[in-house]
DNA sequence: TATGAATGAGCATTCATTCAT
DNA sequence: CATGAATGAATGCTCATTCAT
């Protein structure tokens, strides 16, 4: 069951523990504000060390961005899962993305703090493209089209986006405190500023 | 009307074309992105003539912050003039805001890209506070009240300025063609997201 | 006479005290073993200071390398003028080399252990195959033919700059003492080596 | 017939790999330019394995170093033996300097590259200075004396070892075709060069 | 025997800044 | 007012080496 004979408590890789540091580190002070003495520093290591795990700053800025897009998709998926009412759908959306903004503010922050970086290599800015593909393939169905404001789906999903993004920021700010009632009605903000006027 | 005594064809002073030079390298790069002489070459200075006129590096972000803000508020300011419905003055700062954003989309990337960044002193940080201040007041008045949704005043701001915001992003990323069809109809969109339900 | 007013005594410039260290660090350890740090500390300067003279250290080899180069062809032009017999070129030739071989050895060290280098520019490449062009060209006049052993001129020029490159290395080692006898005698030798059997 | 019982197809030892890749690498590069770790994966090994047959890289290159000398000294060595006559000697000399520097040129390029680095520990110094020992005794010989030029015998020395070397130089670049008759007619022409006038 | 992990020292280079001119 | 020269501090990174496994 596990990979020594011994069932053996074994912390972090060092490799994760890097990688926590570095997005403890990026987060606050962003790429090029970083150091890597100080991302060591943060993981309790010498820097040299650092490049037997990653080779080089950019490399692990990279691998951060999308282990976190990742995070964020598969936050995001089970939105698509189950009763394919656009209603419906938004809703599990919005939910799941103030859940992982609870659970996991960093990777929000990281992830609106880092897009376009020129250091994002060409995988990583695919990923970015890709990132909302599911959700932008649902607006183009016909009951989506149906529930929806005749919006580009970009505008859609950038006033989604934006005013979670917003929302968030204040929050984090202390100027918001996002309980659940709160969550409730900005849901229904939200919505109520995409879906097609007639519809609930 | 010249502090000379010649009508000379002045050019924009060396303080000036120092500002611009850093709004773009600061916008393209970040604050820790961008080195003294990379802003003077974009100056075509020589990096010690800056300064000459900054004292550091610290001090030109904080002026050009600060100079960028007032930008911002006196763009919004005229929202507050005429008519004081609230669906009108949202009307007039969403579309001050898009002329502002077309006009000089520096300015809102520069201010999304740089607030509280820890090189911002206690007098910028105090002006990030106060740069919605006249919009704070007004949401508290009674018209205001009985016209909008009843959420914290904070959190209307943030979805209306997080909307704004994603929508801006997506039409620089080219996702978007921001036209004046498109700026009503997401006027019309944010506004029904904070409008108290049953008004217009 | 002077760029300024008064006949100030000069000193060697900033740039020129750099490639007088420069060249007794590579000279001493070559190219890899030699560090910034240490030319500078050779040259009194802060190691940062170096860059505002030499792109990099490879740009300041390539420099050094051309310019010995070029002494070292310019202290062997003379030899093609004047008598163009060629007994008369090659004494020329050998006590000019000899001459700047005791003048300025590190001109001929350096330049015997960084040809061919992979730090060397195309342009230094270039010069090293045109540093005895003047000289193949005269080996391939009428007279030189005459005059020599039918060796390939590459074959006759090896042997040339093969011994005394062989007789100043044991010099340098202390191993000989090349006084103007042994210098009469050496190039009476090499020259033995290379002429036509018959000829004098 | 073989160390160990049964007949296995042994390939080289981990410690001649190594000392081949190090060869390789110091050739190609000096001792400066190469890195342990380039050395390792060269020979197919982790860096900290080389640890384990050569207690550092100086230790390294000093074995190597004196490995490569005994392969020159005792592919010279042969030239002593048989007929003691000085003609014959040289000519049997030069035959085995080109044998060698055909069957493994790198063997004289890291000689000629390594003598005298500050990384050569005294046992190696020392054995630099007896490479040619044999040949100085000849040298000292009465029959030698008779057939040779009145030159010191480290003239003598460097001449025809400069010489070589620069042919071996010119034909590495590929300069010049070092076939039979080419070597035929340089053995000759060094000759002419050390020979005392009236000899054959 | 071989290796992966780790590290202190060092390297080439850039940066923010000062200052004499 | 503007600059060239200079520099201490720091940056991203590599290296030679050690050591536990």
């Amino acid at each position: 069951m596990n990979d020594h004979s011994q069932a053996v408590a074994e912390g972090p890789s060092t490799r994760d523990t890097i990688l926590t540091a570095a997005l403890a580190c990026f987060t606050e002070r962003g790429f090029h504000g970083t150091s890597v003495p100080a991302i060591a520093r943060e993981a309790g290591l010498a820097p040299s060390s650092l490049y037997r795990h990653f080779e080089s700053k950019e490399a692990l800025v990279n691998e951060l961005y999308r282990s976190l897009k990742g995070r964020l998709m598969s936050a995001l998926a089970p939105a698509l899962q189950g009763e394919l009412e656009p209603r419906a759908i938004f809703r599990r959306f919005w939910h799941r993305l103030v859940q992982l903004a609870r659970e996991s503010p960093e990777v929000i922050v990281f992830l609106e703090h880092h897009h376009h970086g020129d250091y994002l290599d060409e995988a990583s800015q695919q990923l970015e493209e890709r990132t909302f593909e599911p959700f932008y393939a649902i607006l183009a169905t016909e009951p989506a089209r149906a529930a929806l404001a005749p919006l580009p789906p970009e505008a859609t999903m950038a006033i989604v986006w934006g005013a979670f993004s917003g929302l968030f920021r204040a929050h984090r700010l202390g100027h918001l405190d996002w309980d659940d009632a709160l969550l409730a009605e900005t849901e229904d903000r939200v919505w109520r500023a995409i879906r097609r006027d007639e519809s609930r």
